[in-house]
DNA sequence: CGACTATGTGGGGTGGTGCCCCGCTTTCCG
DNA sequence: CGGAAAGCGGGGCACCACCCCACATAGTCG
C-alpha cells in the first residue's frame, strides 16, 4: 500500500470518527471525506460500505474491550467477571453514540468486530460455565447479542437504563429462591 | 375531514403496508405515494414524519397484540401468561418487517404504539408478581423494551432464535436451583 | 339547485445523499 | 531518472425527503 493511500485512509478513519461521535452511524460520508480533506471517491475506494468504515473506526475500542476481558480473568469469582464485562460493554456501546448501530450491522457484512467480543468473551463464560454459575446451554454469542440488543434499544435513554436491564435480563424475573 | 382525504389516507397507509412489507421500515416514501396513486405531498401532509406512517400501518396488528394479552389473562398460570404474550410479541415482531423499527423510533415522536403494548402487558405483569412468581421491581415497560430490543438483534436471524432469547433473558442465565 | 369558500391536491423545485466513471497526479521501483 | 502502476478527485447520475403555490374539488349556504 502506498504511502500516501495510508496517510488518507488514516485522515478518513480520524475525520469518521469525529462525525460519528457527534452525529452517529448515519453520519453523511460526504462530509466525512470533506473533513479528510479527500474526494467521496477515495473514501468509497478505501471503505465500499458504511459498515467497513465504522468497522475501522471502532476497531481499537473493540480491542480494548476485548483486553479488558482477559484482566477480568484475574477476579476470582468467575460470575461477576462475566455480568460486570457484559455491563462494561453494555455501558461503552451506549456511551460511544453509532457503536451498536455499527455491531449489530456490519455482521452481514465482515464479522470482525462482533466476532472479536464473542471470541474475547468466551473464556469468562466458559470459567463460568466450569464452576457451575452459569447454565452450561447459553452460549457467549447469545449474551453479546443480547447485550448489544439491550444497548441499542437504550441508546435513548440513560446508560445506567442499559446496565439495569442488561442486569435484570441476566438474572431473569423469576423473585430470588431463599434457599440460594 | 373531507370525503377524499380519508380515502387518500387510506390509500396511502395500504400502499405503505404493503411497500413496508416488502422493503422494511425505511422504503421510499416516494414509491408509497407513487404505488397509492397520490402526490408526495399529499403523503407528506397527513403524515408529517415516516414514524407516524409507520405507526398507521401497524396500528391494527398492534391492537391486535393488545387483544391477544387481554384473551391470556383466562390462562390459570399466571407465569406463563407473561412469558407466552412476550414471546408471541417477539415472534410478530421479528416476522413483520419494520414492525420493531417503528416501534423503537417511534416514542420519540408520539407513544402510543409501544404505550399500548405496555399497557395491555400490565395486568398480565401484575398478575405473576401478585402471585409472586414475577420479581416486583420489575416493570412491564422494562420487559417490552426487551422484548423489542431482542427482536430488532434478531431480525436478521429466525423467529425461533428471538424466542429463545427472550425465555434465556427471562430466566437469566444462573442454572435452575434444584430446590424450586 | 347553483355559487362560494375553505380544504385538499400534485407538479415541480431545492438541497442533499450515496455511488461511480475517467482523465489526471503522485509514488515507487528498476 | 523515467516509466508504469497505483491512487486521486471533480463532476455526473439517480434517488431521496421535503416544501411552495397555482389549481381542483367537496361541502355549505343562500
Amino acid at each position: 500500500m502506498r504511502a500516501d493511500a495510508q496517510r488518507n485512509r488514516a485522515r478518513i478513519v480520524k475525520a469518521a470518527s469525529e462525525a460519528v461521535a457527534r452525529d452517529g452511524a448515519y453520519a453523511s460520508l460526504e462530509e466525512i471525506a470533506r473533513a479528510a480533506g479527500v474526494g467521496s471517491a477515495t473514501l468509497h475506494r478505501h471503505f465500499p460500505s458504511r459498515w467497513a468504515l465504522l468497522e475501522a473506526v471502532f476497531h481499537d475500542r473493540v480491542e480494548a474491550l476485548c483486553a479488558r476481558a482477559g484482566e477480568l480473568l484475574a477476579e476470582p469469582n468467575a460470575h461477576r467477571a462475566l455480568t460486570t464485562w457484559l455491563c462494561e460493554l453494555a455501558a461503552y456501546c451506549t456511551t460511544t453514540r453509532g457503536l451498536v448501530t455499527a455491531l449489530l450491522r456490519a455482521p452481514q457484512e465482515s464479522e470482525s468486530c462482533s466476532a472479536m467480543l464473542v471470541a474475547a468473551g468466551e473464556p469468562l463464560r466458559c470459567r463460568a460455565a466450569e464452576e457451575g454459575l452459569v447454565r452450561s446451554d447459553v452460549a457467549m454469542v447469545d449474551l453479546v447479542t443480547l447485550v448489544k440488543a439491550i444497548a441499542l434499544a437504550a441508546e435513548s435513554s440513560s446508560a445506567p437504563e442499559a446496565e439495569r436491564l442488561v442486569r435484570l435480563a441476566l438474572q431473569g424475573i423469576n423473585p430470588p429462591r431463599r434457599c440460594l
